[in-house]
DNA sequence: CGAGGAGTTGAAGCAGGTCAAGCGCTGTGG
DNA sequence: CCACAGCGCTTGACCTGCTTCAACTCCTCG
């Protein structure tokens, strides 16, 4: 990356925002178009149906990027939330073209991240359309195990769980009701342990098996 | 767009392929990088679980492209089929970045083809999360249905069917004999008629409530 | 000390899955 | 030119994974 780059990067980085745990800060429909870079905290996007029922969409963690395509759309196609407290980079989306135009290492970066969340929602749709219940909840926590350790933010086998059950319900496409029951029947085998805000997966070669999942969707990327 | 861009466009072009029905041109895990303009036909992108079922992930209809990104992963994350005879632009995907690098209008283009494929990929996930069957299907049909009225392969109400009850059960995370019974069902209250490989949308408005279907995911995009 | 959010558990019902059989077309080979 | 194999579709019967409703616990915070 040339200084230049490097420079422009921290430059977006400039206007930071925070965030309060619970707060929509992307609404469906908003036509007000911002691309916002994750500093800190997690975030979901979701959209809402008539009767209030939820779908989380995916979630996104420290480093990723909210809105990278914003400026082609009218209105946002979905509604993003903070998980916890955020610390949030607001980048005008026009400096995001101009990314593209100017930087060419930047702009494969950009790229980059797009192949990535594709992949990712990609998986979210195997999950939701073909896996049962206990192997969807153990696809997603490896999901975000593996994320977190690409980007340094992994204790051990211990996953951070800023969600609540009906967070994970609304990701998985299940009940409230049933995902606490899968939840209970993946500790009860011994695969994973339980405790206020984490969950530490304890044989991560079973829970692979069981969910059926393929690491290199998160891995296997480069610029 | 300039005379340039024109013909670059038309260039990448050049180089076209036929595919049977049903022949896989991507193979998961393939690390041979390849981008692909749809010219003519029906494809679908899908993964396949180990006991061999399927999820498809989304349709590729004329004009579409597909491995937009695919420079940025070491390897294919899904397989692609044709569901029809296909002509496809087989196009080096270095192109794609010598495109964001040289033309600007032309990389804009791009990028709103994948905030487009971001949005349809998003409908798929509440589709597979959050939705009951009858509901799935009309949400599906009317996506195709407003997709190709978009590119102008739209003959009134009569939307073209491809794809066998099978694919449509792979698509909506529904198995086939639930599929067929919901396509009875819609057929039966009047919603749609079915002929050999054409589905008539007898009353759209009372399909976009059934399926909380929101166009704007489809048309709400400019450069 | 009381209210409200998060988690847990039981009981009952249902949407959708699975198994199985049969129909009708189409293509192919004897 | 007919026979039969195979695929796509349809329907019936039964089963189960998940939802819904409801109640209760625990924890936190005012």
């Amino acid at each position: 990356m040339s200084q230049e780059e490097i420079e422009f990067l921290e430059g977006l980085q400039n206007n930071t925002v925070d965030v309060e745990p619970g707060v929509d800060f992307v609404v469906e429909g908003d036509d007000r178009k911002m691309t916002f870079i994750l500093i800190d905290g997690w975030s979901i996007r979701y959209t809402t149906l008539r009767d209030g029922r939820r779908q989380i969409l995916s979630y996104a963690l420290p480093g990723d990027i909210l809105g990278l395509h914003i400026n082609f759309a009218a209105q946002a196609t979905y509604s993003a939330a903070a998980m916890n407290a955020l610390k949030l980079a607001v980048v005008d989306p026009r400096r995001i073209l101009e990314i593209n135009q100017k930087f060419p290492i930047l702009a494969s970066g950009l790229s980059w991240c797009t192949a990535r969340e594709f992949a990712i929602l990609g998986d979210q749709a195997v999950r939701l359309g073909r896996l049962p219940a206990k192997a969807r909840l153990a696809h997603l926590l490896l999901e975000l195990w593996h994320r977190l350790e690409l980007i340094g933010h992994n204790d051990g086998k211990w996953l951070e769980m800023p969600m609540t059950q009906n967070d994970l319900a609304d990701t998985l496409g299940l009940s409230l009701v049933h995902t606490n029951r899968s939840l209970a029947e993946l500790r009860k085998s011994g695969l994973i342990t339980v405790s206020k805000s984490h969950i530490k997966l304890e044989n991560i070669a079973d829970l692979v098996h069981l969910a059926e999942f393929n690491p290199d969707h998160l891995t296997e990327f480069s610029i």
